[in-house]
DNA sequence: CAGTATCCGATGCGATACTG
DNA sequence: CAGTATCGCATCGGATACTG
């Protein structure tokens, strides 16, 4: 038995969106992604199975269709209206984890590709300028990682070797560091000033380099949440 | 492996509220329901060990406080504020899942005593008189089921036998309509003209009566879910 | 009333290999 | 690239019985 035997709008929209991976891949979804093995890549740790399994059930839910790769054309999944109109549901969900729900990371959390992407997802375009840039990341631990954004007026993409059009700013700290700025755990001037953070750009542009991120859309929140986990347990000694 | 691996505020979220049956539990915790027998009446196929399970992790998990019953009281879940901050979440996938994944009920999803429960817990206490009033539910089906809705000032049961203190109004329908009208797909006056709801009342009272039902919170959203299926459908038959 | 303990069957899911 | 097929383990969860 898999449903809830009840009539009622909670438990039918829970019976659609409550199993497993299920929000995670409808939150890809609404960042634009559209194909399996992209899906796949941005889910660590899910199955190929399940990930088909989900898109089966998603598609027959009526959330996403499912554009057949005929005539040369690569299959996509595209979200619905349906599909569409679950991003508040993300994000009041998102809000409430961030809040309530949001502690430290296991250090099995803290991905650098996946930190990289995230950031990439979310520039300022308003303060980008109108050519491209090159941003890279250097992200510490047992061994450093590097990432280069390319950054173009209508395109953004994550390289891991040099894309050789030289670099206008570089970034330089551990993944969890990376991973508390995008979040909102820490704001830029906070991690460099405390040194985990080390920021390079040509003289000139040092002071706009920071506005081209606009991080996580869940940073107030994440930042509330830090602030009330603060006053309860003393300031935070990390 | 229970997480995502994901060191984001979304899949935080849905780890903790993500298991089967845990936001129907929060539902009826919302509604005010605090005792573990009253939980499992209210959650018609959840095992007690499912609800036991789910009780110990949300208090794990900081959403709800377990009184233990010493001094003779008797033992009480109460949300914390972590929890009543997820009503939020529950009226957005309720909203969701009344606008698109709401068809048409499962025979077996009919429950009478469910939806007569539902309608005590949104009476309209503004329009209430001043005094107890009591509200006859006659569900038919294969079996006639009764139920009196004893209406105080400040408190509402539902009885299975006639408390005796005389009936303001008597509501007669099938559990189907029944449903449907507390959720907002069909209006009173609109099941009343089909026939398919019969109310009675004392001469004097019988334009009060209907204005002391709120019905769901969803019913908007039903509203609007049934009038799209109609437009995609054709004009509902039954 | 308020749970806990035990059992066992279903299935969810990850891993791997395979196909067009 | 975009999936499907198969396998086998783990755990989820429903049923029932038992306890203070």
């Amino acid at each position: 038995m898999h449903g809830y035997g009840q009539y009622c709008p909670l438990a039918r929209g829970a019976e659609v969106l409550g199993d497993r991976w299920t929000l995670l891949i409808i939150r890809e979804m609404l960042h634009g992604v559209t194909r399996f093995n992209e899906l796949e890549r941005y889910l660590p740790g899910i199955s190929r199975s399940v990930l088909a399994q989900r898109l089966r059930h998603l598609t027959r839910m009526g959330l996403i269709e499912h554009q057949d790769g005929a005539g040369g054309q690569r299959p996509e999944y595209l979200l619905t209206e349906a599909g569409r109109d679950l991003r508040p549901v993300v994000d009041v969900i998102g809000t409430w984890g961030a809040r309530w729900a949001f502690g430290d990371p296991d250090p099995a959390e803290l991905d650098p590709d996946l930190v990289v992407t995230w950031i990439s997802r979310h520039l300022a375009r308003e303060h980008l300028p109108a050519r491209r840039v090159v941003v890279q990341f250097d992200v510490t631990g047992s061994a450093t990682r590097r990432y280069w954004l390319v950054i173009e007026p209508d395109d953004v993409s994550v390289c891991m070797q040099d894309p050789g059009f030289g670099t206008d700013a570089v970034f330089r700290a551990d993944a969890r560091t990376l991973y508390r700025v995008y979040l909102g755990e820490l704001t830029l001037p906070e991690a460099q000033r405390s040194g985990r953070l080390d920021l390079q750009a040509a003289p000139g542009m040092a002071g706009q380099v920071p506005t081209w991120f606009a991080w996580s859309r869940f940073a107030p929140a994440v930042r509330e949440g830090a602030a009330r986990r603060a006053v309860r347990n003393g300031p935070d000694p990390g």
